[in-house]
DNA sequence: TCAGATAAAATCGCGC
DNA sequence: GCGCGATTTTATCTGA
């Protein structure tokens, strides 16, 4: 049956698509692994690092939560965002 | 051997311990369901007041992050937190 | 008006219960970290005990789901439960 | 002190260099999400598809595994790999 | 169906 | 070099 062949290729392709994209993804672990070990070996601390860019995300989030909370007050209130 | 049998009775008894703990844990996970029930039928929003909980949540931690970091950086200078 | 701080302390109380019932649930689940910790501490895989635990909720979910086709049959037969 | 300032810009360029990579690999993470979204809108099981994707990533490993064994007996022989 | 929460698994850096 | 503990990431599940 033709259908299954399609699916077939289909599935493979998209399969594929993930596969490749992944592998971009661990490159770019990789980078931030050695962006990490270059600033230990210029006598940055890891952990205190880590902490700081934990807490710099932490900042951004809150912000959009505070916006996203803003845009439910106003529909709750019937006003245009 | 004596030996696999009080291993089993271990396991056993670690595994009644998590699920008595995990029972216990559901009936709370019901009771927040339950007051968020409540509120709604009090007219509150349901999502508005997740998103408030959320908020508080995330300035808990990261206020929890920053004296972290605080300890962290003051083990860094070898100073006695 | 009085109508909205009476409903700004409502939400105050119902914020602060399902706080109160999340920390609650979070002291819960360190507990059954610490059970799983001191399996390990015991010589037990808790990878495995994971398994055990979940395989167990599994049956139990599957039980009651039969015991509720029983009760619907029993039902539309006329029959008492 | 002017060391101070010094290694304040380059943690600043640090931390900076790892939050764009960061955000890099957000954008292949969502990128993945849609590939699957794109895939499940076609009538494929996206948890099928991660478990091939699952397969095929320890096969790879498997593959290369092996292949690091075989170098390792070839160097232990003597052998050019 | 969709986001958001939770559970489970994997990873990483450190200390021994 | 290896296990440990901690963090991150992935996967599943729930509920609006």
């Amino acid at each position: 049956m033709t259908t299954n062949a399609i699916e077939a290729g289909q599935l493979k392709a998209f399969i594929e698509r993930i596969e490749r994209l992944e592998e971009e993804k661990k490159t770019i672990a990789d980078d931030i692994k050695d962006v990490y070990a270059e600033a230990k070996g210029n006598g940055f601390d890891i952990k205190i690092m880590r902490k700081i860019v934990s807490i710099r995300r932490q900042d951004k989030a809150k912000r959009e939560e505070e916006e996203e909370i803003l845009d439910l007050y106003m529909n709750a209130l019937g006003m245009a965002g």
